[in-house]
Formats: C-alpha cells, structure tokens, sequence
DNA sequence: AATTACACCAACCGCTTGGAG
DNA sequence: CCTCCAAGCGGTTGGTGTAAT
C-alpha cells in the first residue's frame, strides 16, 4: 500500500516550465496572492500539480530572487553554516536572503564540496581528512606530504572572481535568454522589496500576505513576452 | 566535425512536519 | 489524542550546455 500521490497526475504536464506557463503562474499569483497551491493551477489555468507550481515560484519566479554566482564571502558563510547545521538547506537558506535552499543545496553539491575536498577537508565532518585517515591509519604523515603537493595547483580552479558582486549575474551566453524575463522582473520586484520598510514589513512572507501590496504589482505580469 | 565526459541546475519524488477539525 | 491534508524539506534524477578528446 503506497502514498496517496500529492495530487490527480492523469493530463499533468511535468518538465521544463514554458514562459506561458510562467506568465501564467505569475500572473496569477500577483493578482491573487498565495491561498492554498493545490488550488493555484486549476485556477491560474495550469496543467501542472500545485507542489510543481509551488516549487516553480520558490525557486525560479520569485520577484526578491538574487541568482548570479556566490561570493566568496557567501560561500565561506555557507560552509561555516553547514558545519554547525549540516544539511538542513531551509535553515541555512534563510541566513542568504535571495537565495533558495535549492540552490545553495545544489551549489553545495556541486563546487563547496569539491572545492572542500581539494582543501583537504571532508565535507560532511569538516574535520581535515588527513585525521579521519589517520584515524584508520597510522602512516598519517607521508599522507600528509602527499595530499600538499597535490592540492594547491587544482585548488585555483575554484577561485571567484574578485570583482564579483553579490547578486550578479555570470550566466553563460545560453543562459541568459532564459534568465532574461526573470532578471527584469526581479529588478522591478527589487525596487518593491526595497519598500516593504515603509510598509514595517520586515521579510518577503509578510509581503505575500499582505494583500494590499500585490496591488503594487498590478500591471507587473505586462512586462512579459 | 563528431563523440564522449563532465558540470550545472531545474524539477521531481517521497518522507516529514504542523495545524486544523 | 487521532486523523487528514497541505506545505515544507532534502535527496535524487534528467536535460542541457560546455569542454575535452
């Protein structure tokens, strides 16, 4: 006996979100607000289940989105928040604001991991990994020798930029089209972020629940294609 | 130029949590 | 309490672009 599904998936659309879907989705939400997202596709006029709706808002659509690459003080920030945290991705997001536990997850797995190990650093226990070897073998020294001389000419690969800004965007050439509506909707989404003190709102939650500044955002869906 | 390997990240899956009744 | 359900969460997968051969 299994899981009741989140929801009737027969005639669901799943994949890759097209810019209608978005539109619709982003429409729908700046005009309604966020009530139950099971609701939220059969009203928007979408054929995807309300988590995809939920997750693609989250994740991709929402207007106080950062994006762009981390900074080295961000990434040093995230490994010293997964080292008291572990991976619980939520409670690190919410200490990067614009940033999705989606995408620091992936960027953990991606590049902190990698770049941690070329450190010499075990990414889960963040304890050199010349101990936990040692700890299993006692020939610790030559190892150390060993992974010295290794290490250093790799590890300048993962090196960022200094001019990086926080929040730029370094997509590559074939990234950028898809990003571009949502970059130009975050920028208009930003100026109202940057409001919301004037409201005595003090975070993006209290925002999407305050139905009279959705109206700031009635004509918001036009600057679609 | 074609093929293969790799990196990245959006999206999905299924388990857990929390709150309403 | 107990049950049900929506939302949250973290692990995993799959598609796409890029680099290497």
């Amino acid at each position: 006996m299994g899981r009741q599904p989140c929801c009737e998936k027969v005639g669901l659309k799943r994949g890759p979100w097209t810019m209608e879907e978005d539109n619709k989705l982003m429409n729908f939400i700046l005009n309604n607000g966020i009530q139950c997202w099971r609701l939220v596709p059969q009203l928007a006029g979408l054929m995807r289940c309300g988590k995809s709706c939920r997750l693609r808002w989250i994740n991709y659509l929402r207007p106080d989105l950062k994006r762009g690459a981390f900074t080295e003080a961000e990434e040093d920030m995230l490994i010293e928040l997964h080292s008291r945290l572990g991976n619980r991705w939520s409670k690190i997001a919410a200490h990067f604001p614009g940033r999705t536990d989606n995408e620091i997850k992936n960027h953990w797995n991606t590049r902190i991991k990698k770049k941690m190990k070329f450190m010499g650093l075990d990414p889960l226990t963040h304890k050199p990994l010349l101990l936990e070897q040692k700890d299993q073998n006692s020939s610790g020294e030559s190892q150390k020798l060993e992974f010295q001389e290794n290490v250093s000419p790799d590890f300048k690969e993962y090196q960022i930029p200094q001019n990086t800004q926080a929040g730029q965007v370094i997509s590559g050439p074939n990234h950028q089209d898809k990003n571009e509506s949502c970059i130009k909707n975050m920028e208009m989404g930003s100026s109202i972020i940057e409001s919301l003190g004037n409201f005595g709102l003090d975070s993006f939650q209290n925002w999407v629940d305050n139905p009279f500044l959705w109206d700031g955002f009635s004509n918001f869906g036009d600057s679609f294609p």
